[in-house]
DNA sequence: AAATTTCTTGACACAGCTGTACATTTTTTT
DNA sequence: AAAAAAATGTACAGCTGTGTCAAGAAATTT
């Protein structure tokens, strides 16, 4: 009875173990400190081991990406269309996908934003993913009957304060972040979103008011 | 009669012309790109020669780092104090700074950002300059009368928006970016722009509307 | 035009990183 | 426990980059 779960074999490395170390350090520090000497010192394995598992650098980069496109893109198309009562419902269901990681690798997002800068190759893909997630909150304001015009541009809104948010690393407490999301809804909206709905929403993401 | 005017004399190198080297490389490429080997190159000098106008590639980027700041925070701040009529004029103020590299290095403004994410010095100078500029723009809005909550939010957003873009690398055509603009300051301030207001700012700005 | 200052260059020393070849160890399969 | 496989490690070759030093050339000053 071979368990062959990838997960507890006998060796030491693994595909993930330097994928995990490799994201930790694009993250952290960036493309260009993705050095294999590193990641090798920091998992304790000869440097050369990792060429068992990766062709080369690039192999590794390459997966890294595909990694960055599954953490991101597909949970927020996915929010838009969720269900919802009203319109503020659903612009609080897609602007709650930028609170967790689990949801939106904000780090994740901005390494890759930041890589784009100095690679033609990423810039593509990151481009064509920002395509995909505006038409995706465009469809939703257009659902909700806005014109096209008004939908594109308030798609943009919402989208762009996002990505200057993960831009500028704002590290706000939950609270105060929460505070602001009404008037955020309001001025993505045209309305705002009641009290009840607010305290619905707080209670959905986990979060209990304080005194 | 001599002109020491720091231009022509008659030496091949100066500080500024590495200097100006390595802002077109930090732009194109990022900073790990800016490297005095390949500047050198570029410039046709030999690569030691650096070392009589710098200590060393450090100080280097302590220069492109304070020239960014000069492109940048400098015009902003100043065009949320210019004279205006009414709030939509003042937004428009606000948001022409961005249309032109002249008034908001657009191109050095993405290589910072980008830079700290890799350098915590960097970072640290990057949000000093983020809470200046938002700090100008919360202002502006209270003048006109928005509550400090609101005002805080709106100012925001239309912060986040222009990191956004500039982070999104996006290359509307000059004409489209227009058409945007009435449903951005709407967005931003409630009002939407009269017409006769937009067209005094293309006026300004030089534009000509097309048939 | 001589002396001086400013810049330019090539030689050197060194450090960090990638990737290949091959021997070795560790785990898994038979 | 022997054989096979999977993973690890060592040695080597090569490239790219930094910074120092002292010699030399070009401009500037006297």
């Amino acid at each position: 009875m071979t368990d062959d779960s990838p997960s507890d074999r006998g060796w030491r490395g693994s595909p993930d173990l330097w994928l995990d170390a490799a994201q930790a350090v694009l993250v952290e520090k960036g493309v260009e400190a993705v050095k294999i000497m590193t990641l090798a010192e920091r998992l304790e394995l000869s440097r050369t081991s990792f060429y068992w598992f990766f062709k080369d650098r690039g192999q590794l980069l390459a997966a890294l990406l595909d990694r960055w496109e599954a953490a991101t893109t597909r949970h927020l198309v996915a929010a838009t269309q969720d269900y919802a009562a009203t319109e503020t419902e659903a612009m609080l269901n897609v602007i709650s996908t930028f609170l967790s990681d689990n949801s939106f690798d904000s780090g994740l997002e901005r390494a890759v934003r930041s890589w784009a800068q100095q690679d033609a190759g990423v810039l593509a893909r990151l481009q064509q993913a920002d395509a995909e997630r505006l038409a995706a909150l465009r469809a939703l304001l257009e659902r909700w009957g806005h014109a096209p015009e008004d939908a594109d541009v308030r798609a943009r809104t919402v989208y762009l304060v996002q990505v200057g948010y993960i831009s500028m690393r704002v590290t706000e407490p939950l609270e105060e972040r929460l505070a602001r999301f009404p008037h955020y809804v309001e001025i993505y909206t045209g309305t705002r979103p009641p009290a009840q709905e607010m305290a619905r929403f707080e209670a959905r993401i986990g979060y209990r008011r304080g005194p």
